[in-house]
DNA sequence: CATGAATGAGGTTTCATTCAT
DNA sequence: AATGAATGAAACCTCATTCAT
């Protein structure tokens, strides 16, 4: 037990300084030399826990999206009416942002930068589902605009991520009201 | 002039490879000697017009900020109510976004990565004031939701952004008829 | 016994996998890791039967030198005319090229590269003194040319070391016709 | 012309660089930087003449097989017995091994490993066209014995190589007496 | 002004070997 | 005796930058 959970424990740490040291840097800008550093193991570690550095940021990509559909999904329940049930989603949405906002960073750059290969990316896309039913359940109830899931996730779940990063690079707050006064812009935009 | 000229074009021509290159593979997966191939130049000629590869792209980025700019304000002329004057700037956005789809996704890049220095960044945002005037006036008037110009510009135009990067990766198809649908989708997002 | 057995099939097992995977790649090709691999065994547990990379082959050759001698003068009996004593030996090595081509190839290998050393080589060598014997009596007798037992061995038995290598390669094919066109060229090429 | 001297000199020490550690060491045991600090440039540097190892040491292979053919077909004129033709070519063949032995050690190494590419081998073995035709006629005038070319490679000229690595590690002094005597073998061995 | 050649520094990855268990 | 995990050293190779021409 003792050598499996220092192995985990290893793995963990090579995770949490990939995604450290890519939020801060990028991708290409990262070398396994630092993310071996900054995980206290030697770079040949790596290697025993990834085919390479693609590998890597792969994985870590798809651990950190699980991470954040886990949490963003966990409270919701098919059962409320769209709007409640969209403003649960979102506002967890919200508060991943903000509570883990490094793992917000990371997923951000992933998907701005050709970073992440194809069939992982495919992967990451799947985890939106129970969004993308409640937005359908919308559409037909007459609640939500009958638009592309694309433009709805385009203008209500997306600009987030512009906050979060604006905040990241300290150019604005995100306080409390501004989330309230978010959510509004964000259901505006897709109510009918 | 002949020599003048010269060098002009071949300024432009780093430009337009630095461009293409970093849209396609990203700052730090862009070597020099690429760019310095695909302008027809020596690699050692970039270093007369440039400091290094840090300036280069400064350089490029504020030019294709400037060109964002031009092109997204020449139309536009205070004169106009507020919902008006934001359906041309928006509309103009969408259109640079659509026919210099090459310009819209290098900014993208710049302003999803730390790719671009504090210093260019910053110059690069005041481009925006006649937007940011236009709100003021519609928050006085009572016409736009009273918050925070981030909020405004993460709802009503950073949207066209993620839509363009998702045509780019080929998700999503950008048609005459989403851009109705995107622009109402921005206006109810901000208006009051 | 269970214990030592069990050490004696490891050991062969270790050699074997040397064989093969310096057969296809060579020695400096070759990775420890992979050796392991193939033998089921732990690359720690190499160390245990050996001293190093470099020990590991040395053991291999003269085990495989060994197997060859064994083989090839097994049949052997000095009391033979100086002809059909060549034809016997002869005869065997060709035997053994055909039915130990992997024991073949290896040492084949060894001879060509700096991959034994001097001490491992020189070992090796003297394993022929029952041909050189004969040699020796065919001068006497003035049935074989008067020359160097290295031109005698270059000429005789080498050869079978090229056609072997070049079947290997695909590009020969070694049948039982072949085998005796080969035996009278060696022969013509030593005898008086 | 200074210019493209000083880069045809570089290539040479490169090549002559390989050839005499690889010939010490072999391909898997020379690095880059070896090679680079016996031909004083920088490892970089290596990549400007040749896209990789691999392709240093094919390129070695053809350059030293062509001046191999150059010599030893050179005094060659088709219009002779067979027999004196064949001498002719032999004793330019014995002739390259002593006084470019270094050549014939390299060319001897690539012979024998998994050094050279597939496509570079096959482009080394239609130098030895002359010899084989010449094995032709012989065969249709009854003066060589009628079997495959290998095999009258193997015995007529291939020991000449086993011979030179001999020497090289000291074993065996090739003197003028020797390569007479080598040459009366290598005839026995082919003539009928 | 323009360049091709050159390179030092540093990138990713491999591997022979060791060590705690 | 046996091992899986770990690693320092070194392998190949790239690239931003410079310099002689």
């Amino acid at each position: 037990m003792a050598k499996l959970q220092k192995s985990i424990d290893k793995r963990n740490a090579l995770l949490k300084a990939t995604i450290e040291l890519v939020n801060n840097s990028g991708f290409h800008a990262t070398p396994m030399s630092k993310i071996a550093k900054m995980a206290n193991v030697s770079p040949a570690t790596i290697y025993l826990y990834f085919e390479n550095k693609q590998d890597l940021v792969n994985q870590t990509y798809l651990e950190v999206k699980t991470k954040y559909t886990d949490f963003v999904f966990k409270a919701y329940d098919e059962n409320t009416s769209v709007k409640t049930g969209f403003e649960i989603i979102w506002k967890r949405i919200a508060e991943f942002n903000s509570n883990e906002c490094e793992y917000a960073f990371f997923l951000n750059q992933c998907n701005n930068t050709p970073m992440i290969d194809e069939p992982s990316r495919k992967e990451g896309i799947k985890y939106l589902q129970p969004l993308l039913h409640l937005w359908q359940r919308g559409k037909e109830e007459g609640v939500i605009k009958p638009v592309s899931d694309y433009i709805l996730y385009a203008y209500s779940i997306n600009p987030l991520s512009f906050l979060i990063m604006a905040q990241k690079r300290g150019e604005f707050q995100f306080t409390k009201a501004h989330i309230d006064e978010a959510f509004l812009a964000a259901w505006d935009s897709i109510k009918l």
